[in-house]
DNA sequence: GTGGTCTAGACCACG
DNA sequence: GTGGTCTAGACCACT
């Protein structure tokens, strides 16, 4: 139960956000991976759990789940529970790809009007990338 | 009428990529004045010309435009036209930069799923910045 | 519920003023607030049941729900409905601020035309305010 | 042919200013009669000469004309032109109040949402006043 | 011609 | 249930 104290440190939902709740549980579950707070075989809150924690109805977490499953980042087995995947596949996927470098460019332009060029954006994007590592480093000994 | 022959090359709707099509239309007049292709005090098409060339109702265009005008990038003139802003305002805005810092986090956990580390992310957005920046450079002499 | 039982009176609609429908909605909303009717926090009737009460389509009233969220007067929540922002900003907007001491001239100048001088004019300003906060005294014991 | 010299800086127009060009038009010479820039009986630009002046076509200067001699603010003799009218008449128009207070009542809500409370709303309102007098005073000795 | 507003309906995503 | 988006068409004000 490596997640058990932290869930409801770990999962923070913000209703006004304009992204969706199922997302944004989703994005939380992919962050928690990648910045090793969850580990392949780590089991995740039960559905019923984590909406209690979220105050959201179940269906909206089983959604994020499913997705989840469809992305292979979790698996969920019948009356266990839900757990990390053993082997995240990090599969290609074009289209999925193309979708998220059409978001990019987007956030891109949007930087720009906001004075941003291109020595800056980077410079920021490393920024998230070192808060990222940042904060797996602090979560395990390596 | 100084865009009127780009016009059909200029805008293209994506009905099937999820995002808004009042979005995209924004997302390519920005786009545009990021490549120069637009420079200010140029026109744009019509509310009705553009929702013919793109098959949607003018409805659609004219609530993109409306959304560009309380941004600042566009003015219009009741009986006269859309417009570029002469003096688009790169102003500072928090706010929008923090959201936009999200949606980036958002995209480079994703890319980390599709198998992209750090430096192939950021080869890749610079990659996007060439392709933004290439066409400019096709539109004027500097 | 807060509001439930005062819809009917707190909205209407002057199809003659000239006014917008959708900027009728966003002042009401505004003078609800100001009045103190409506305080950080309530929610608003939805926009189909207010549309069915001002007996306009629901997409005047949206979209004056939208432009009210644009000005951080209120916060909508897919699926559930939207509510009078917890934090309303007093930001300053210099901007806008010019716009509506220009409305203020123009309403100065069309009053002198109605032979009203600076002191009746001056009176007949502070009678409004009595008005407004007026019918806010009677709402909460201070 | 007191304003012959003045009319190029008596009259400017914001095309993207979001009020209509005639009504610009008529604030203006209603700003000008009141700062007695423009007395009874003296002589307005020619719909033809106003119109170049500003840019615009004559039908709208017309129409600016039209208006304010319908709130007899000017008369004008066909084949001489347009004049301030020698007696201006204050006539009430308790429709046309209302409708300026309404205005006015949506100013100040709006001042309250940049922050400006009641003293301070009115010691902005009385600043205009000393602007619209002060330039009054400068042009006419009394 | 232009943009601005509104109606009457529809479908979708979300909770 | 909620809000978000879109269509197809209309009328108006302005230039």
């Amino acid at each position: 139960m490596v997640q058990s104290k932290g869930v409801k440190k770990m999962f923070h939902i913000n209703g006004a956000s304009g992204k969706a709740i199922y997302e944004q549980i989703m994005e939380q579950v992919k962050e928690a991976v990648f910045k090793e707070y969850l580990k392949p075989g780590d089991s995740l809150p039960s559905v019923r759990k984590l909406a209690l924690t979220l105050s959201v109805t179940p269906n909206t977490v089983a959604k994020a789940y499913q997705l989840l499953e469809k992305e292979k980042i979790i698996v969920t087995i019948r009356g266990k529970g839900a757990f990390i995947a053993k082997n995240i596949s990090y599969e290609m996927d074009l289209e999925k790809l193309n979708r998220i470098k059409e978001d990019i460019r987007g956030s891109l332009v949007e930087m720009k009007y906001l004075g941003f060029d291109e020595t800056e954006t980077i410079k920021l994007i490393q920024d998230i990338y070192v808060d990222l590592e940042g904060e797996r480093n602090g979560n395990h000994r390596n």
